[in-house]
DNA sequence: TTAATTGCAAATTTTTTGCATTAAT
DNA sequence: ATTAATGCAAAAAATTTGCAATTAA
């Protein structure tokens, strides 16, 4: 429960202090929080910062973005987009444990899912796709985003493709 | 090199119509704008806006905001985040001809590419997937968001992951 | 006519930056 | 002792909102 906690803390520390950076007290607080943070967390820059802050109260929010934007530069955070207006960070896969997961995205209340039952058979073709594309774009691949967006059960009700009536529902932007 | 175009137009038209939305000279100006960029270009709200703005200086950016916004809701328009702080928007798949790729991006400088070499495995798996997370989370899955990141050529000469010497070399976070 | 749509300006929200101070090495 | 890293406040950038005026139906 604790190990990959520790491993993912001493990872990080290891490779600040190999390129240069100095180990301070923000950054180990804001990877002890990614660490932290079950698998299915995207943690929002002010999230983390809340968290963070709420333990060592001299950590202010831009150190947190510019520790954020550090260790995704670095490889060991990954930073997501789902559309809302915010970034959310995680540690990366690999980092930690085998955290291999993708995303589902409600479009609608913004509830995201985390699901790993179908990424074997995806894996093995973004392998594929990352060699064939680092080939022939000569890329150097780190990493890759994939979401499936929709509506959830919930949000599915409300607002059809294709109205059955006439019932000229006129239907909020959001 | 017109064809899809005015298809394009006359779907969004028809759709707006049928949802009892009101046609008018700014929603068109943008459907149009879409219809006429490039299957590559990821145009962002205030570049839209430009085009628009252009031709037909009476449209506001706020209404080029609120117009993409409805037409993503009803799905004719696909709002990218690629990570940098502004969305790009694009006529969705299917609202024009067979435009189906994914995109890889470099982290480094924000090029873009649009690839469409690797996709018919991509397609075949996605479909799959997407049956098997609407049928287990019972969402009604609308699109996908595939990208892979890294750094281009160009950008990958400057800051490798592993430093060769111990040349203490500091990385901006940007 | 009449209610949806718009533009403008102001407000929000997220992220970045300048600079003097602090703290890791 | 150096100088990277920080916090704070202000700036910047993207998007949203209130409201009176406009315009498609």
């Amino acid at each position: 429960m604790h190990v990959q906690q520790s491993q993912a803390l001493v990872l990080c520390h290891k490779l600040l202090k190999r390129r240069g950076y100095r180990i301070t007290t923000g950054r180990e607080a804001v990877v002890s929080v990614l660490a932290a943070a079950g698998m299915g967390e995207h943690l929002s820059a002010e999230e983390i910062y809340i968290k963070v802050h709420s333990s060592i109260p001299a950590v202010g929010l831009t150190s947190v973005y510019r520790t954020l934007d550090l260790l995704t530069n670095l490889g060991v955070v990954s930073k997501f987009d789902f559309g809302d207006g915010r970034a959310r960070y995680e540690l990366a896969e690999g980092t930690r444990g085998v955290t291999h997961h993708h995303h589902l995205v409600c479009t609608g209340c913004g509830t995201i899912i985390d699901y790993d039952d179908f990424i074997d058979d995806e894996l093995s073709l973004i392998r594929r796709t990352e060699k064939g594309l680092a080939k022939k774009f000569g890329f150097k691949i780190n990493g890759h985003v994939i979401q499936f967006l929709g509506l959830c059960a919930d949000c599915n009700g409300k607002g059809g493709e294709e109205p059955s009536g006439s019932t000229m529902s006129q239907k909020s932007s959001d």
